[in-house]
DNA sequence: TCATAGTTTAGAATAGTTCTAAACTGTTGA
DNA sequence: TCAACAGTTTAGAACTATTCTAAACTATGA
């Protein structure tokens, strides 16, 4: 008889304001993804319900700080398996250092140099216009905005 | 007699498309910096006149193919120096790799993730509006538009 | 329960960059 | 002209973030 695989979906709950978000178990299930104990974690860690900027580290430390064990390669090896996944997305506005974030929706970033920290500017907030067809051959990916911040 | 250290100011010299702009030797004089033959290798090929997007990498190559011996290390360090001098700015498009750029005016960039290249928006094309004010305590430095496009 | 494919991990390896400290060189003023 | 000094260069070590390797481990489903 044994219990140790007895997790049960429950496929969606609700948190924060109202948002309704899938747990981390329906979102391996959905990614193909297998729900480690590692990857539970993770995912709980990072769709709580707020959006969220973490690096590799930043995440390995609060992981290993919540008492939990899971390798450096591990968080990396997540980190790109959730953003292969779409779950996560990929921010850079450091050279020498990689943030994902939760939100995978339309926005931009201010990002505070000094502290290595962002906040998310909703989409429909700032408009970028009259950016110019690219060159033949090429097609436009993505536009980001990089707002950077300093201490007034 | 010596005629080694024989080298006369020209301080401005016309290129490229009728663009006016300061010879590697005034440039460095202006800034401070001594004009040693790295320093003015360097300089020559990063402002002769059409404005560049360079890694350390990039240029050291560049100027050892050209038959210059200059390490690596004063290829950072003379990257570095430029900047701080205003001569150079630094673009982040990618985590891991760090750009400098010889167009230090305002304007945005094409980056093409694939390939490693960018290439220049002027300033005046693009418009981002409606830029949120930043959290208090903090001030704008800079908006940074990094339009990503791939091979269609 | 078993076989298998997928996953985790320690540690090695890599890439880009910075640091160290010793040798070298441009500048200055006698 | 030329020492003296500060600034500069450089090889190589060191460092940071990240990826790779390969062996141990585990979820899955038959
Ligand atoms: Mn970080
Ligand atoms: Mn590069
Ligand atoms: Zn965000
Ligand atoms: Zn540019």
């Amino acid at each position: 008889m044994a219990k140790e695989s007895g997790v049960t979906a429950r496929d969606v709950s609700r948190h924060g304001a109202g948002r309704l978000h899938a747990s981390g178990l329906a979102r391996l299930k959905a990614s193909g993804l297998r729900p480690t104990r590692q990857r539970l974690e993770l995912a709980g860690l990072l769709f709580r319900g707020c959006d969220r900027h973490v690096t590799a580290e930043s995440l390995h430390d609060e992981v290993t700080r919540a008492g939990v064990k899971v390798s450096l390669a591990t968080v990396y090896n997540t980190l790109h398996q959730f953003t292969e996944a779409g779950l996560l997305r990929q921010v850079v506005v450091d050279a020498g250092r990689s943030y994902f974030d939760t939100n995978v929706g339309d926005h931009q970033h201010f990002f505070l140099e000094e502290e290595g920290y962002l906040i998310d500017i909703p989409g429909e907030t700032i408009a970028v216009s009259n950016v110019p067809a690219p060159p033949e051959g090429l097609a436009v990916d993505r536009v980001d905005v990089v707002v950077r911040v300093k201490r007034a």
